[in-house]
DNA sequence: GCTTGACTTAGAGCGCGCTCGAAGCCGTAG
DNA sequence: CTACGGCTTCGAGCGCGCTCTAAGTCAAGC
């Protein structure tokens, strides 16, 4: 497979797919006689993996953290397990904060559509966040 | 209340209050005799509001444009809502997203837990996302 | 044989959302 | 009186994650 088909297939671009594998996200990609590359349909599920840890928001540095110990084999499945680990309580953490907003957001629609009265006509449904809540309860020089 | 009170509260820098103010996310804040902005305390729902919407991935440009029709007054009810729909829409659909990306966290890590065994050393429970498995049932000159 | 188009490299550029620096003013505490 | 911290403006700079350009090579189709 080239890199054209490689990009067609996971939605990212051949310039991105190059620019991973500068970086070392992929590995390095055998060349034919023209220097071009080929892939292993066995890349897929890997570049699918990477595209698990950017929607939820992992950073490249870290995903070159994991690459790397995959990399080194299974010596290092724990150190990668304690990485995902600790990224799973990230995004668990971000799924709560992104709900809460949903449920702001679900009552200020709501406030929207029932207000022929203009008694509130807007804001009326803000509420600080949790952690400002906190920090809003305490006095100014805390 | 001055700017770095309200920095304070709100969690911003001030660096990042008077950039919101230039940009037009924050109004343009009274000044004392000395320049120096005074708040009040109601600014403090608006911008945990607009902490709302960045937090749920609104590009300041959308939060702009949603901060413009409020100051047009409510005349902008009907499309602000609209927009706060749109986004809804799209905040629910990266929730989706995140769950699903949580639960091949969860297998994965799960895995790497009971593998005494080295069948699977690793990405076996690598799946690819939805749209990508649609993408790789079709042939590749699609 | 020639055109077309996908590929190669190294490196510059971009859009976003801040973040910081410089140089200077102001007001209060010691 | 002076030192200090916090404020002001304007504009440059940064970290991230790509994204694109330039100049060139190569292989297949007409």
């Amino acid at each position: 497979m080239k890199i054209g088909d490689l990009a067609r297939r996971t939605g990212l671009s051949a310039h991105t797919i190059r620019y991973y594998e500068r970086i070392g996200l992929l590995p390095y990609a055998p060349r034919d006689p023209s220097r071009q590359r080929g892939y292993d349909a066995s890349i897929l599920t890997w570049i699918a993996f990477l595209g698990r840890l950017r929607t939820t928001g992992m950073p490249i540095r870290d995903m070159l953290r994991y690459t790397q110990l995959r990399e080194r084999g299974p010596d290092t499945l724990d150190e990668r397990r304690i990485i995902l680990e600790a990224h799973r309580t990230k995004v668990r953490a971000h799924l709560a904060e992104l709900q809460d907003c949903l449920v702001v957001l679900d009552t200020k629609i709501a406030g929207y559509a029932g207000s022929d009265t203009v008694e509130m006509d807007n804001d009326a449904t803000d509420q600080p966040t949790r952690a400002l809540r906190e920090r809003l309860a305490r006095p100014i020089g805390d």
